[in-house]
RNA sequence: GCCGGAGUGGCGAAAUCGGCAGACGCACAGGACUUAAAAUCCUGGGAGGUAAAACUCGUACCGGUUCAAGUCCGGUCUCCGGCACCA
């Protein structure tokens, strides 16, 4: 029976909006509950029918935790600043506030249009100046603490734009926009130093529940490794310091790589007899963005440096230094040991520059591969006969007594490069003055605003937009007077969304970046949804500034999420992607139209596993349409009699309800929307099977089936002029003892092959139920004249008789 | 190259403390209602095989453990996602 999903969903999100049916209420005696969903970049696209997802999970969680009796904050807000409103505003003109507004309208209509129970009133938006004044708060904060500092690095330069790049705009080696030449260029970045915080980062993991994936990425991303640093000297007399995992191998090492940035190199230049050569190949992999180096070394290239060696401090041997782009200058020295007999990567190189295998560990063939499983050391001196573990050990203590090396612990995780020449970014509250250096803008002074400019184009040679305006960038010093410049750098996205969790509890808040009372009721955070892509930058990015607060007293809680769980991508129709240029993208507008909001959630949600992804297939939402059609048909079976009216559930559907409470109940906490809804459709089926329903049946089944499809349940509720509304009414308890039927049906299996089925109580014990298996007809068939080896009963599945 | 995830009907998928593979839904086919169509309702279905059964095969591929394997173990292939050759 087809129902009215227009009016009746626009009736209930009016009367919703109105009576602050989902505000979270300051009322802190009460159990708390804090669901988050990513807030989501406002793009001029509007939203897809990948982003109500995650939204609609969480407030299914938030709406079922509403009706156990919590206060629930769910609320959503807006990470408004970034690159296309930037890039958009050079093409056209157009001030980023101005476009940014208009799509935070768009996406709000298009959010509220899903009845989602957010509360509105604590919607934020990370370019607000109130906002924002707090991210340059904390960021003030950390430079305070020594934890923001300026460092040269490399860029992605466009030559032809003459603009910084992020490594997704550089594609093939060229500009994304304009296809020209991009290469490495030095520049002054603003830095964090998440570094300091590896191990707490770390260590924080074992007190969350996060998926083990998630778990094991930001682990693998911190890379935790315990070595040696050990010093080589050169034939000029410089250390060179290298890192190695494996200093047990030392006697192995024939030669030096070092990064062709190593700065050693241009302190050399005058003594390397080849040095043009050396240059020429600096320069070639100064063109290459790291992801570029990462294709073109499968095979290995390098220059051998003439004229310069280096010394093995074990043995004294003299051995070549050669440089390399497999070697990263940001990691561990920027310099490494070969030890081809017992690394990969120097194996290959090795064979390709016709250069010594030295075996120092038994137990492979050093000829074919490097060998770098456990084994016995050998060739080395006073580490022969020990085990690898062994021989490390030792090897550190060695070169620790002869001041040659030292063990060292080593982190991949690098400082986190936090400035962008860039316009639409908070600006980053620091003065350069001659005499006093680097100085805060005074706190009182913040929000430090972002200025209007004509021009959103960076300088020629790559400052931000913000350092044209003239009357902007020359300010006084605070400290001195004197005339000084402001830092005309902004900060890149992810600072506003490092920390908006917090604005939520106290949004409106003009005096702290929340109240300790708000922060201190509803963190940690009990919920966060997100996408993998976020795993290991925003997610990680957060828990370092939550635990930089933690630090400083401003939050209560160590980490700032307690569960984190992920969602599947929703894909086009052909699997791939859902893009514009690929012509697959699907807007859940159309969908609401034609079909409701109801109807879109259900969908959403039934479409597959929500960690999984999913093509999206509009064909198949019919079922979920159906389905609340038949939902609405319910009405008609409610039995109205007195009689009815006082029972419990009936002695027909009382073991499946029990089954179901339980079912969705479960589900929900376990991210299985597919198969709690699955659940309210065979138990549908059975009640439409029956064709009535007793009030108490009605009720709890619209009250399992409201966190899902809210507006046709509290139309339903009214309508049969149940007691108040469906949002106040309390979550359905099951009794365990009645979730099971008595009678089950068994399979009995000859040799674990099926022969027969039979409806057995499902409290009889095994040898009963063997027995009654046996007098079965066509068992008994089966094991005349056989000898019988074993009998199997797993209670209330199946019998295996094995002859 | 490395790390992570996944391969089950025509399709989306269920079932993983080893225990009846394919719940629930889409699409499809047949039937009912209708002048007719749509909508709705009922019925059907992994493949082969049979008049119908029996039976055989079947969860990417090869092998193993087990009374019993989609699930566990060893190996291989393919697809998707991420990446910083991390010494």
């Amino acid at each position: 029976m087809e129902y009215n999903f227009k009016d009746i969903e626009s009736k209930w999100q009016k009367i919703w909006e109105d009576n602050k049916v989902f505000e979270a209420k300051n009322d802190y005696s009460r159990p708390k509950y804090y669901p988050l969903v990513e807030f989501p970049y406002p793009s001029g696209k509007g939203l897809h029918v990948g982003h109500p997802r995650p939204y609609t999970a969480l407030d299914i969680v938030a709406r079922k935790r509403r009706l156990e009796g919590y206060n629930v904050l769910y609320t959503i807000g807006w990470d408004a600043f970034g690159l296309p409103a930037e890039n958009f505003a050079i093409k056209n003109k157009i001030h980023p506030a101005i476009v940014t507004k208009d799509n935070i309208k768009k996406f709000k209509s298009q959010l509220k249009s899903l009845g989602l129970s957010f509360d509105w009133s604590r919607e934020i938006d990370t370019t607000s100046p109130q906002y924002y004044k707090w991210t340059q708060w904390i960021f003030l904060k950390l430079f305070e603490k020594d934890l923001a500092y300026k460092k040269e690095m490399n860029v992605n330069w466009c030559t032809s734009c003459k603009v910084v790049l992020a490594n997704e705009e550089v594609v093939g080696g060229v500009c994304e926009r304009c296809g020209g030449q991009v290469v490495r260029k030095e520049k002054q970045q603003w830095m964090l130093k998440i570094t300091d915080y590896a191990q707490k980062l770390l260590d924080g993991l074992d007190k969350v529940r996060y998926p083990k994936k998630i778990k094991l990425s930001q682990q693998n991303w911190i890379g935790k490794s315990t070595g040696a640093s050990v010093f080589f000297e050169s034939s000029q007399g410089e250390k060179i310091e290298v890192y190695t995992t494996r200093p047990d191998t030392l006697f192995g090492v024939t030669h030096l790589v070092l990064a062709p940035e190593h700065e050693l190199i241009k302190k050399w230049s005058n003594n390397i007899n080849n040095i043009d050569e050396i240059k020429k190949y600096c320069q070639e992999s100064a063109k290459k963005s790291d992801f570029e180096r990462l294709e073109l070394n499968k095979e290995k290239t390098g220059v051998k440096i003439e004229g310069i060696k280096a010394i093995n401090p074990v043995n004294n041997k003299k051995i070549d230094i050669y440089i390399s782009d497999y070697v990263l200058v940001g990691y561990g020295t920027g310099a490494i040991m070969a030890v081809p007999a017992h690394d990969q990567r120097d194996w290959e190189f090795a064979k390709k520059y016709n250069i010594n295998i030295l075996e120092v560990v038994s137990g492979g063939d050093v000829n074919k591969q490097a060998f770098s499983e456990d084994g016995i050391i050998i060739n080395s001196e006073f580490l022969n006969g020990l085990s690898i573990s062994q021989a490390k050990e030792k090897m550190i203590e060695w070169l620790e007594n002869n001041k040659k090396g030292n063990a060292k612990t080593n982190f991949k995780l690098r400082d986190w490069v936090f400035s962008r020449q860039r316009y639409w970014g908070e600006p980053i509250p620091i003065i350069h003055c001659e005499k006093c250096g680097m100085v805060p803008v005074p706190e009182d002074q913040l929000p430090l605003e972002l200025p209007d400019v004509d021009n959103y184009q960076p300088t020629d040679d790559g400052q931000s937009p913000l350092a044209m305006i003239k009357d902007w960038v020359n300010v006084k010093c605070p400290v001195c007077g004197a005339d000084a410049k402001r830092e005309t750098d902004t900060m890149p996205q992810w600072a506003g969304s490092s920390w908006y969790f917090l604005r939520y509890c106290d949004p409106d808040n003009n005096k702290e970046l929340a109240s300790r009372e708000a922060l201190n009721y509803w963190l940690p955070v009990d919920w966060y949804n997100g996408g993998m892509e976020h795993t290991t930058l925003h997610l990680l990015y957060s828990r370092f500034w939550y635990k930089f607060l933690y630090d400083i007293g401003v939050v209560p809680t160590d980490e700032p999420y307690s569960r984190r769980t992920s969602h599947g991508l929703i894909l086009g129709f052909n699997g791939e992607k859902m893009s514009k240029s690929k012509g697959n993208v699907v807007n859940p507008d159309d969908i609401i139209n034609q079909y409701g909001a109801d109807t879109m959630r259900l969908y959403e949600m039934f479409i597959g596993d929500f960690e999984q992804s999913a093509p999206w297939n509009s064909d198949s939402i019919k079922g979920c349409k159906r389905f609340l059609d038949k939902v609405w048909g319910l009405q008609d079976l409610l039995d109205r009699s007195c009689e009815s009216n006082k029972k419990d559930f009936s002695s027909k559907l009382e073991i499946s309800f029990n089954k179901t409470i339980k079912k969705i109940t479960e589900d929900i906490e376990n991210l299985k929307f597919n198969t709690a809804i699955a659940a309210l459709m065979a138990l549908l089926n059975e009640i439409n099977n029956i064709k009535t329903i007793n009030q108490k049946e009605l009720k709890t089944y619209l009250i399992l089936l409201n966190p899902f499809a809210p507006h046709i349940t509290e139309e339903i509720w009214s309508i049969c002029n149940f007691e108040g509304y469906i949002t106040d009414q309390k979550w359905p308890d099951f009794d365990e003892s009645k979730c099971q039927d008595f009678v089950v049906q068994i399979a009995i299996q000859i040799n674990g092959k099926i022969k027969a089925r039979i409806d057995i109580n499902k409290d009889l014990d095994k040898s009963e139920v063997i027995k009654i298996a046996k007098e079965n007809i066509n068992i008994s068939e089966e094991i005349k004249n056989k000898i019988i080896k074993k009998e199997i009963y797993v209670p209330g599945k199946l019998v295996n008789i094995v002859v």
